[in-house]
DNA sequence: TGCGCGATGGTGACCAGGTCACAGACCGGC
DNA sequence: GCCGGTCTGTGACCTGGTCACCATCGCGCA
């Protein structure tokens, strides 16, 4: 791949004006990494704004007893302010980064990242809408936190992230990561699934019997 | 009051360059209204950025079973991103905003918003700093109710709201939205704290009789 | 003065979900 | 084929949320 940073942008987020584009590449260095290699966490203070050219980022808050929660992902072409905000606002991560699939990403500098909110327009309105998207993101998972019922967001879950699929590969920890629950309460209710037909459970893999019945019992809330 | 909407904003946030405050204010309205007055919610299309000049509001989030919490405050001179992230991201609020006190406003436009993003260096920064703020407060929010125990939660929120002060005046209902969760868990552990001699209950007010035994009780976390 | 009504608080019964403890199943490497 | 770690299943138990209902208070008003 000798590609430069540029080109990879351009194809990554398209919809960039290419002045823009060129800015951000000539400040950023590319960053390649694996599935599952963590980016950042708290306590690190390598501040860069993130953007993935390949693979999603999956952003989680930790809390104190070890439960997580997934707070968004950042797709492709999007970028990560978690550690933008916390350098803004001074205070300390309360987020872990992880490279879902191999991830190719920019990462921009702090530094550089303000120089370009200060002399690109088009910078401003990215980042203004990316820190409004994620504070929208947020209070849908304050929302979903709220109203709980497990079973019923646990059905939505498993439909949505299906697509269409009729396997999807995961551990029961890592949808009780997702949903901000406990393992052993992913496991119950898939239990009580797969009685009911609508899921067939295999170690690390969950086939999609019926999708349209989680469809509707998730349509219950 | 003839004071005009400059001094008036030089007063709630002395820290903003006085150029920056002139052209604030030349495309503000004054907002005023009574404690408990609901400032903006779902559905409205008021999209303004509200900088409070006296009194604070409240920023709640409200969920399908009506249940709510408080995502979080917007104190003098600070501003509410709400409205504003919603206009950007193009998304419907997901929030309420009341009164808190008697309230006095500066409301710019979102247009005003919008062409002072651009103009202005100064505004640029504070518009970046209060979204990174509401970013870190709403992840706060998050850990809290993953954490739960809402025993030593109010436990620590009765202490900190009580500041030093014998007496907070406020319903079960408006603790319970503060902290998430319902108006019988707070009355329950409350009359707990009661038969422990740690506070006093009247109707509509708590007496702190021992705010120690309160703030090492929540420190068990 | 006393009546009525809405807001507030108290309580018991019950269910959903989180925690703890532990066992069994599976999987890869040696 | 054995052994370690990882993943899953399950029961016992506790906390918290929901529901239903009543008691009490404050206040306006006949």
């Amino acid at each position: 791949m000798s590609e430069t940073l540029e080109q990879s942008l351009a194809r990554a987020a398209p919809d960039l004006p290419p002045a823009l584009r060129a800015a951000i590449a000539a400040r950023s260095r590319r960053v390649r990494v694996g599935d599952g290699y963590r980016l950042f966490g708290p306590g690190d203070r390598s501040e860069n704004f993130l953007i993935p050219l390949s693979g999603t980022v999956r952003v989680e808050h930790m809390g104190p007893g070890g439960r997580s929660v997934v707070l968004y992902r950042v797709a492709v072409g999007e970028s990560c302010v978690m550690t933008t905000s916390c350098l803004l606002s001074g205070a300390d991560y309360a987020a872990y980064g992880y490279a879902e699939g191999d991830v190719e990403a920019l990462a921009l500098p702090a530094r550089a990242f303000r120089d370009l909110v200060e002399q690109d327009p088009a910078f401003r309105s990215l980042a203004l809408g990316v820190f409004s998207q994620r504070i929208i993101e947020l209070v849908d998972v304050i929302d979903e936190l709220l109203l709980h019922r497990v079973d019923l967001r646990l059905a939505g879950w498993l439909v949505e992230r299906g697509g269409g699929e009729a396997t999807i590969g995961i551990t029961h920890q890592a949808i009780a990561a997702e949903l901000g629950t406990a393992r052993e309460v992913v496991s119950r209710i898939l239990k009580e699934f797969e009685r009911r037909g609508w899921v067939g459970l295999n170690r690390g893999e969950i086939r999609l019997l019926d999708p349209d019945a989680l469809g509707r019992f998730a349509a219950n809330r």
